[in-house]
DNA sequence: ATAGCTACGTGATGTACATCACATTCTAAT
DNA sequence: ATTAGAATGTGATGTACATCACGTAGCTAT
């Protein structure tokens, strides 16, 4: 599927935007690739864009005293990654996003998006609900590292991502539990 | 100051409301006042609505086990709490709201929210901003959670939050920073 | 005033994890 | 095909926390 039908689809099932609506907003959206390995945001950059995923798979984390890795997001096909600290704040980024795999990701700026969501009451609508439903991910999680120990964390999170077992090597897979790796292995070799 | 007034000064710090605008979106709040230890959500409840605290402190909690409290957010004065989660999916409360003190509170009907934020453009900026700010807000304290160890949680808590100190129990402190209250007693008493 | 309840402190012990060390297997580059 | 580096497994040991147990001080209601 095309770049811009996967936006559509995505956006389609928030908001309802005419189709020159959408095909203004998606004029400003930038196609960007990226090969696996590859950065897309280092910290203390300038951020000034968020993306949007059309294929292959990124992380953001944040690396702690140059040693421990600690994962925010694995960021798949149509969810959106940035570092929303620093581009709401137009501060410089704290974390890193780079890719897990090759990667196909369209890219709107702050400026680009504040302007539209100005002009089209419909795109602020949709990034309102984009919003509140990761603000209700992201307290869901808080609330699974306050009341789960590892194993369930673990176990929910295979629940909910079953592709990303194969998809990501273990170690990753580890820094978003927030444990060791070794923990992690030992977590399914005693199941 | 007056609960209208309250509310006004907290918009327009995010959005721009003409007078009559104003009036008409506060139209739809109901003003409600509780007593020290009322209960607000409880788990189970269906979940209608959404609050701004005028005055006073809640606690937004969650009960593991029928024994554990872990505190996702203290609600202090011209911040908003419910069960999103709920509100947003129209599910059943899954945390339970309570009052601290005794508190003054408006409350927001999820469906009069949606009806405003359709109705007024700068409605819906309003409450998008808002989120974006407790979606921030929540990913800092995942990453705090999972990069810090209790000490530097504690510290942070109160370098942020010096009021919390002798407005709430440390017992409570303890469930919002996930340690139990003798590790948090030990902590102090440490230094 | 007294009784009962809640908050809070502190020692002893248990445990889920991290860390370190080293071996093995897989992967990618030349 | 060979080699270097990354990913993974696994034992030994250390540690930050929880849990249990018991004590005291401070509120609140009768």
């Amino acid at each position: 599927m095309e770049a811009k039908e996967i936006l559509k689809e995505h956006i389609a099932k928030t908001a309802s935007l005419t189709d020159e609506q959408f095909d203004y907003f998606f004029s400003h959206f930038k196609l960007l690739s990226y090969k696996k390995g590859q950065t897309v945001i280092t910290e203390g950059d300038k951020v000034d864009c968020e993306y949007f995923v059309l294929s292959g798979c990124l992380k953001a984390f944040f690396i702690n005293d140059d040693i421990k890795m600690y994962i925010l997001q694995f960021a798949m096909p149509t969810w959106w990654t940035s570092d929303y600290n620093a581009l709401y704040n137009n501060s410089r980024a704290t974390i890193n996003i780079d890719c897990i795999t090759d990667v196909e990701i369209l890219c709107l700026s702050g400026a680009d998006r504040e302007k539209l969501c100005n002009e089209i009451h419909q795109v602020e609508h949709f990034f309102r609900w984009r919003t509140n439903r990761g603000y209700v991910a992201s307290q869901k999680r808080l609330l699974s590292f306050m009341n789960n120990d590892a194993r369930k964390r673990y176990e929910e999170l295979l629940a909910l991502y079953p592709q990303l077992y194969n998809l990501v090597p273990k170690h990753l897979i580890a820094a978003y539990l927030g444990i060791s790796r070794e923990t992690l292995s030992r977590l399914y070799s005693a199941h």
